[in-house]
DNA sequence: AACTATATGTTTACAGTGTCAACATTAAAG
DNA sequence: CTTTAATGTTGACACTGTAAACATATAGTT
């Protein structure tokens, strides 16, 4: 039984979107494509998402949700080093693994946040638990809890970019593993240490 | 005097992409915009790129020359833990300031490098030379060298990523600054110490 | 200098895109 | 039950990447 009207369109397009960004970027995503995908004519996203990025935005926020059921730490107990580490682990993970969906939160496809409130707070939520847990870890100043959550972020999404990069190196240039051993080497197969170090650090500066 | 040749048309189209791309981001750039710019057919460019894709190649490699001569270091003489903050901050202030470039550099939109020899040349530089300046601050051993480089490299693409970010986020949501400190009033501010410590504790490490 | 091959440019064409306007149908509100 | 708002479809427009056929200039060979 086909109805004229949907009833769950939006939930589809973006569940829908979601799932071909993830398997082939979000570059060769289209409005229209999607709108077939979902057995709807071209135009039917037009009247739940008014311009493409919108759709962006919210392709992005279910990614921003599924980031932080991934690495979101349960801060109401005692948080530990180790709790860090593994925090960080997952979030690597996750950059990795849905590296598609990872370059669509973080790059410039959907523009300013701010103009997707409800994306922005899926994305402030990432940073509030991270200041939380380091909160939880010492007794720090905000000021200084603020400055240790930008440092473990920035390389915590540093290295998904690096890695990703210099893995393919790797990869593809074999000459390159002869010559300074890189991350793929080093670093994949260590990094619980690798972040375990980093993390004492920042704990420590 | 109008030629049918234009004589130097490669070279045109590439620097005409590069200042398109970086006033207006890659994402707005055609084919045809670039060719109409340069005063020449909708399709003369495909005499040479083949894709817009390996036009994107040439605008990334371009960027990697100068993010090479903004940042690399003179590593004939003795490298000081100086002179590799100095190098930090000018990576990130060229990743601030050529932003819609360096998501060019950094992101998806170029693809495999390795269909790019001379671009992969290019950024392997970045590597490198990160590289020989670890390497003339200490005694470490490849591994350790190589280890220490895919730290700040990661450190500093982390930084401008996040940066940018938060800065965003500052700059727009009034009520975000009244809450904890984030990196554009902390770092902003002092970006050389802030890679001054960091860069100290990868040394350490 | 004349002829040929190659490089470089133009025109035309096609399928795909984002998005708007006009219209159709259904569900919700009064 | 009637009106209104929400949700869908059709058709259109300007734009995109890029392939094919054709035009012209340059370089190389005799």
């Amino acid at each position: 039984m086909k109805t004229y009207h949907h009833g769950n369109l939006k939930q589809e397009l973006i569940s829908c979107a979601c799932r071909l960004c993830e398997e082939h970027g979000y570059e060769t995503l289209s409005m229209r494509s999607i709108a077939k995908e979902s057995g709807v004519s071209q135009t039917a996203p037009y009247r739940h998402f008014d311009t493409k990025q919108s759709l962006y935005a919210s392709v992005a926020m279910e990614g921003f949700k599924k980031l932080s059921l991934a690495t979101n730490l349960d801060t109401s107990k005692k948080v530990t080093k180790k709790n860090l580490v593994e925090k960080g682990v997952n979030y690597i993970n996750f950059g990795l693994e849905h590296a598609n969906t990872y370059d669509l939160m973080f790059g410039t496809a959907v523009g300013d946040f701010s103009n997707y409130p409800d994306l922005l707070d899926c994305a402030n939520d990432t940073y509030e638990n991270m200041r939380l847990s380091f909160s939880k870890l010492s007794n720090d100043s905000e000021e200084v809890i603020a400055y240790k959550c930008i440092t473990l972020w920035s390389m915590l999404h540093g290295l998904v970019g690096i890695l990703r990069k210099v893995a393919v190196v790797d990869q593809l240039d074999p000459e390159q593993t002869k010559g300074p051993i890189t991350s793929a080497t080093i670093i994949g197969g260590n990094l619980d240490l690798h972040l375990d170090k980093v993390i004492t650090g920042i704990i420590q500066s």
